[in-house]
DNA sequence: AAGATATTAGCACGACTGTGCTAATACGTA
DNA sequence: TACGTATTAGCACAGTCGTGCTAATATCTT
């Protein structure tokens, strides 16, 4: 028997060099040849284990979702709903380098979409998750079931608003007006709650 | 004398069939040759226009963001504050067909600001001007000074999301959940104000 | 009508792309 | 040690890319 290495393994690690390559030089840099070389593989290695650049790109995508989930599961529930609340919120903005890489790539990669049609699967996927995230944060903030929708709905693209503008520039000021706002939301909607 | 053409009008279309490449097959099919054959001209005749690939993209960047100011710009005072206001944010979002192009070119080209740098220095320009519209429209709408910078961003951040989230579907119920967000949000500025 | 020239068309080059394919390599088993 | 094969390396092809460049075209002035 020959030689036998983790596959997995191996695609996760050329996934992150497609990421370096996104974020240093952008999407449009992204090539099967710029990849390996990135990931310190010969061409053939990569397309050995993704046989496309459309398979590379899918799982590329599908990887970085499947991190930030696991990112925002392992948040551990406070016993002040609000905290737990921005904490949560905090890690779908990219207030850290890492998060701020991994929605850089995300919304690159969305730039893809339209060639690669699996991954317009994956963003809708996702959305869908999030804003399902959304309402289950706004439900148990307190909010009435007649408004639910509503503020999840304008919680999600708050959200998702706050991580356009800082996937931009990596100003820490930037980042302190985010996690304001973040928290006056949250606020507003527990508070309204109460009522 | 030979012909003369409008430069600026011949450079408009080409900019519209950019944009058209876009939506239609994404941001990575766009290159000299599909553009030019989008816009019915020959390569070598682009090219009298935009000598090279950088000077199209900057200058089709360019002129969509230069539509959407003068868009708004046209938006007339209402009396009714409120209305005003959820007027112009509806032109920030993209409801119609005719705006869900441009945020999709606008997304789209976005991706491309690492390899062509004068597309970041437009993005973070428009963004400032964005930011500074709703500082405006916040004070208009009686939000006390102190709180004005948070709101502005907030208000910001939340047409930014939702602009990203329509540009993926074209749903008319989608579409009229950001109509009843803005309004709300409007609504929300205005009366904590009137206290 | 004739000349001048802005405009258009398009060839050509080197570099890059994705991918099919074969040869070399390295390693676990027998 | 020697065999077999998973893995790696890389050549090759057809296509596209941006762009430098020249030749043809079309139109306005004289």
């Amino acid at each position: 028997m020959p030689k036998h290495i983790d596959h997995e393994q191996r695609r996760e690690q050329i996934a992150e060099a497609l990421w370096r390559v996104v974020e240093q030089e952008g999407v449009a840099q992204v090539s099967v040849r710029r990849v390996a070389q990135e990931a310190g593989l010969a061409v053939g290695s990569l397309r050995h284990v993704f046989p496309t650049r459309a398979d590379l790109l899918e799982f590329s995508t599908e990887l970085m979702l499947r991190r930030a989930t696991e990112r925002i599961r392992q948040v551990t529930p406070h016993e002040d709903i609000e905290e737990y609340a921005c904490e949560v919120l905090e890690h779908l903005v990219p207030l850290t380098p890492a998060s701020r890489i991994e929605f850089a790539v995300n919304l690159a990669l969305y730039a893809e979409a339209p060639s690669v049609s699996q991954i317009g699967v994956l963003r809708d996927r996702a959305q869908h998750a999030l804003q399902e995230g959304c309402r289950l944060l706004a439900r148990r903030l307190g909010v009435p079931d007649v408004r639910v929708e509503l503020e999840a709905r304008r919680l999600h693209a708050l959200v998702d608003g706050l991580a356009l503008h800082l996937s931009g520039s990596v100003d820490a000021a930037e980042a302190e007006w985010a996690r304001e706002i973040l928290a006056a939301e949250v606020h507003r909607l527990h508070a309204a709650a109460a009522e």
